[in-house]
DNA sequence: CGGTTTTGACCCGCGC
DNA sequence: GCGCGGGTCAAAACCG
């Protein structure tokens, strides 16, 4: 179970990249984008926010060359597949401007589970799979780690389908007073156990399962997704200072190289990865 | 038999 | 107000 971590750790994610998305209140990661509004900080951000209504949803993107993939798929059983959860695929669509489709999956691992993720391939670099990992921070992560054919067919799947995996992990920012909270899951109890109370251990968490998964790749990077409309401004440059919050989110994410960069999705140029 | 994948259609939100 | 794009759902087929 914390091997996730660790082994996040010793992969060494150069990009960490993490989105909250809220549906209804203006929760904003004030992390401190220096330079973007806090209110609209990501806002462009769309989650794939079902009709039923928004829920604050954090997102995370991962980088993944396939080539990292590949080598796992290749190992196998020795080496964890690309994510230790079963994914079940709920559908797939072109995406415009992209010569590779989208594919959308859904944790499968409990009935229960919110976690979806979408795997597409990387438009600039078509060797790399992003992965967009969206949780709701009201429900509990993925319950456990099952490596079951789905899960490595999924991967598989992203790989052929879309070199590039983003990942993204929704977190609610704070506790909505319409919403009691997290109801406990069974299977996943046991790590949200605490995270009741703490929105932030609980984003932790969030980010630790997230983190689990992304552990899987040897080589991850976390970019931070940002719609193409994002700013609107030229670019979305922006490099996320590391603060508490952010260090406890990505602790269990595993610690950021020297500098941390952010992947960023400029306007047609698609994202950037900055390398120290 | 159960679960997953695939494909098409539908719905929603956003932009113009 | 209309159109476009994205995301999700549902039904059928396939595989283990």
């Amino acid at each position: 179970m914390d091997a996730g971590d660790s082994n996040f750790n010793k992969a060494g994610n150069p990009f960490v990249s993490e989105q909250q998305v809220d549906g209804n209140d203006n929760v904003s990661l004030e992390t401190g984008a220096e330079s973007p509004p806090p209110s609209t900080t990501f806002n462009d951000i769309k989650l794939p926010s079902p009709r039923k209504g928004r829920k604050p949803i954090q997102k995370r993107v991962v980088s993944v060359p396939i080539k990292d993939v590949d080598s796992s798929r290749v190992k196998g059983e020795s080496a964890p597949p690309s994510d230790s959860w079963a994914w079940r695929k709920y559908g797939q669509k072109p995406i415009k401007g992209s010569p590779y489709p989208r594919g959308y999956y859904r944790c499968s691992s409990s009935k229960v589970c919110p976690a979806r993720k979408q795997v597409e391939r990387s438009r600039v670099d078509p060797k790399m799979l992003v992965i967009t990992y969206s949780y709701e921070h009201n429900h509990p992560r993925p319950a456990s780690r099952s490596n079951t054919a789905a899960a490595k067919q999924a991967v598989a799947a992203a790989e052929a389908e879309t070199p590039t995996m983003t990942t993204t992990a929704a977190v609610k920012p704070e506790p909505s007073s319409s919403q009691p909270d997290t109801e406990p899951e069974s299977g996943s109890e046991e790590r949200f156990a605490d995270l009741k109370d703490d929105s932030i251990l609980k984003t932790r968490d969030e980010f630790g399962w997230l983190g689990e998964m992304e552990t899987t790749s040897s080589t991850v990077l976390e970019s931070q997704i940002f719609s193409e409309r994002d700013n609107g401004e030229g670019d979305v440059g922006m490099v996320f200072p590391m603060r508490e919050e952010d260090e406890l989110l990505f602790a269990d994410l595993g610690e950021l190289p020297e500098c941390s960069f952010v992947f960023r999705h400029q306007r047609k140029m698609g994202p950037q990865v900055g390398i120290c």
